[in-house]
DNA sequence: AGCACGCCGACT
DNA sequence: GTCGGCGTGCTC
């Protein structure tokens, strides 16, 4: 007796370029909701897939294609509702993605690979009362200005823009706010993100000790790629099935299930990690502000150097401009609980003799406060020791034989290694070209400065009468699994005084004891191509100012000595507008000073990007590829074209032109119309797929779209 | 993207 | 004689 079957739609990881469509048909015993997990035969494998909205099935099937039945249903989870799948829907279309593409990678890793047998048994296993709450938080009272930015939010739709200084307590408004919101829905649930898996541990700490002793402990979960498979699977049911209240996460947070979902706050909103930078290229904090209207959830995007965009987005309504911005904007301007802001020290390096590294008068302040038991931490944004070996000789330059780019001279482990593919070579004692013995590192990285440092201070005592001591923190010194919260405990106990690092320890790590932070090489990125350069540099230093006197008390027990946070900049340049800002920490007049710039020059926010970069064995087939479909767009007049609303550029190599062999090109398209662009991107990705199956192309690798890319 | 099938070189 | 190299092609 043949079993009546109906026919569903399954969303599942098919290869975006692959000509396979989004939505696979399969037969079902029963008809099974939207948003049901389901497995799936596709070819000899058997995949995750979800139940999708049949009314968004586009193609019929292939003639001569037999349905496949569904090969379980994994019921032990409630299908996802219809919030997580427009948001899917939407990122997949925005984005430039296959629906199932994003679909799956939104889901925990393990809930692909678990059979559903094991998912049952999984979900059977009582879960046991994790979360500790023995260190509950005092509620302190709020500032005025905490207070009534609370009452706004309360208030008013948003979303919202909190700007405040650093030490100016936007997590305490974080926390009020969430607190507001689950109080009054006992079904309400916030997601809160931060940029790095580095930061989530310590909010991790301040949320669970304050709100596990109102709302249970397992009311707080988290959620980032740091977290073992299982503990993942974990947190995602946990705010799947509602039990946990508060998830807190990097940009993944952003596709988990939330169903009673009413707050998202993202802390540090201008942080580019945001931006995933492989796979499908979203912005979390852009998706962030779409879900929340989506789903009627208010948004806080939180920052001290808020992106030019969110600056833009909030601006208060004119006369000339009456509507004002999209965001609502609150500024929290005062310091709480923190030192003054430091002062900014900027050191004129065309004054000092050449190749100083660290100029006489920054060095005096350090052995000042060495000798004071203060610290100091002084940043470099570059590992290793030198970022190139150089032969006098014969000018033979380390050269990664796979990229173009330098291999970097680590002396630590005495190796060349290409930060880019990863080649290593040991470090040769000749000149490889002409035997020369004279070879030597140009440059410096944070191993250098470690060891000058050293010999620098070599004669400079702490208040007990021992050495100074340099420590170094960067991707290298914690490779290993809690290297990093090892160092970081050292810095804190008081064991170091001079801190030495790349950006990694600007972010977030308060160290009470730091009164003077150091940037000792910034100019790189000052007259960068890169048109957000400026932004990043003076989101950067802003942030490490702010690490300089983060508290009072111990502030005021310095005072005796004269004691003032201090931000010392070394600069060719020393009069660049991102100095002279920051020396006034003046965050707005910065901003109003690049937002005309881009407005000048038709630049984001005032304009919208999309690249489209490809990669080949070589550079004229990768631009011969994005020329064709560039061709091949104006023939078909494609939406924007032929009015110029959409301008397309013509092909570049990227910065770095090759990287493990892979010769990359890229363009760059843009518009004054987002939707205009998004018009045009949907079609021109079947030109693209047309182009690419072309025979002339056939030595083409890949081809990926970003859509507003964060650095071009 | 996987994962098969498929047709040519150095090993037990 | 096989193990295995990765080229090409398919997946409801």
């Amino acid at each position: 007796m043949p079993t009546p079957s109906t026919i569903v739609q399954v969303a599942l990881h098919t290869p975006s370029h692959s000509g396979v469509g989004d939505l696979l048909s399969y037969a079902s015993e029963h008809t099974l909701a939207p948003g049901t997990l389901v497995r799936v035969p596709l070819g000899t494998r058997e995949v995750l897939g979800v139940v999708w909205d049949t009314d968004e099935a586009t193609g019929e099937l292939p003639d001569g294609a037999t349905l496949r039945p569904i090969a379980g249903v994994l019921d032990g989870v409630a299908p996802l509702d219809l919030h997580w799948r427009r948001l899917v829907a939407f990122a997949a279309r925005y984005y430039q993605r296959a629906l199932g593409e994003v679909a799956t990678a939104a889901l925990p890793p393990q809930l692909r690979d678990l059979r559903p047998e094991q998912l049952a048994r999984r979900l059977r296993r009582p879960a046991k009362a994790g979360g500790d709450t023995s260190n509950a938080i005092e509620n302190i009272a709020p500032t005025p200005e905490q207070e009534s930015a609370r009452a706004r939010i309360s208030a008013e739709k948003g979303p919202f823009l909190l700007f405040g200084s650093t030490g100016s307590g936007k997590t305490e408004v974080y926390l009020r706010c969430v607190q507001e919101m689950l109080e009054a829905d006992p079904t309400a649930q916030a997601l809160v993100m931060v940029p790095e898996i580095n930061l989530t541990p310590q909010l991790e700490e301040r949320f669970v000790g304050r709100f596990a002793p109102r709302f249970g402990p397992g009311a707080v979960v988290s959620l980032h790629s740091g977290m073992t498979n299982p503990q993942r699977l974990k947190s995602w049911l946990a705010a799947h099935s509602g039990s946990a209240r508060i998830v807190l996460g990097t940009r993944m947070a952003v596709f988990a299930s939330l169903p009673g979902l009413k707050l998202i706050v993202v802390d540090e909103e201008h942080d580019p990690s945001y931006k995933q930078q492989e796979g499908a290229r979203y912005s979390a904090r852009d998706l962030a502000i779409w879900r929340g209207r989506e789903q009627g959830a208010k948004v806080i995007l939180g920052s001290a150097t808020p992106s030019l965009e969110s600056w833009y987005a909030s601006r208060p309504p004119t006369a000339d401009d009456p509507e004002g911005g999209r965001y609502v904007r609150l500024h929290m301007p005062s310091r709480i609980g923190a030192g003054a802001l430091a002062r900014v020290r900027r050191v004129d390096m065309n004054q000092q003799p050449r190749r100083t590294v660290f100029s006489a008068p920054l060095l005096q302040a350090i052995t000042e406060r060495v000798a004071r038991g203060e610290q100091s931490m002084v940043l470099l944004n570059r590992r290793g020791y030198a970022p190139v070996l150089h032969c006098v000789d014969c000018g033979w330059k380390s050269d990664c034989p796979h990229c173009s780019a330098h291999q970097v001279f680590h002396k630590t482990d005495r190796t060349l290694r290409c930060h880019h593919c990863g080649y290593t070579v040991r470090v040769p004692y000749h000149c490889p070209t002409c035997g020369s013995p004279d070879i030597h590192p140009m440059g410096r990285g944070t191993e250098q400065l470690e060891e000058q440092l050293g010999a620098l201070l070599s004669e400079v005592l702490r208040p007990d009468r021992t050495p100074a001591r340099i420590a170094r923190i960067d991707a290298d010194t914690t490779k290993a699994k809690g290297a990093l919260e090892a160092q970081l405990a050292q810095v804190h106990s008081g064991e170091v005084d001079v801190l030495v690092g790349t950006q990694m320890i600007a972010k977030g790590h308060d160290f009470r004891r730091i009164t003077l932070v150091a940037a000792v090489q910034p100019d790189g990125a000052l007259f960068s191509s890169d048109f957000r350069a400026a932004e990043r540099l003076f989101a950067l230093l802003m942030q490490a100012a702010g690490r300089a006197g983060r508290d009072a008390a111990y502030m005021a027990a310095q005072a005796v000595h004269g004691t003032q946070p201090e931000m010392w900049v070394q600069s060719f340049h020393p009069k660049h507008a991102v100095f002279e800002a920051l020396r006034t920490h003046d965050y707005e007049a910065f901003a109003a000073q690049q937002l005309k710039e881009r407005e000048e020059a038709a630049m984001p926010p005032f304009s919208y990007q999309a690249l489209v970069r490809a990669d080949a064995r070589t550079q004229e087939v990768a631009q011969g590829f994005l020329s064709a479909a560039t061709a091949a767009a104006h023939a078909a007049q494609l939406p924007g074209l032929p009015d110029g609303t959409v301008i397309l550029f013509p092909p570049v190599p990227l910065t770095i032109q090759r990287v493990a062999n892979v010769e990359r090109a890229q363009m760059l398209m843009e518009s004054s119309s987002r939707a205009t662009l998004q018009r045009f991107l949907a079609a021109w990705q079947p030109v693209l797929q047309t182009t690419r199956s072309q025979p002339e192309h056939k030595g083409l690798i890949r081809w990926l779209v970003d859509v507003d890319p964060l650095a071009i």
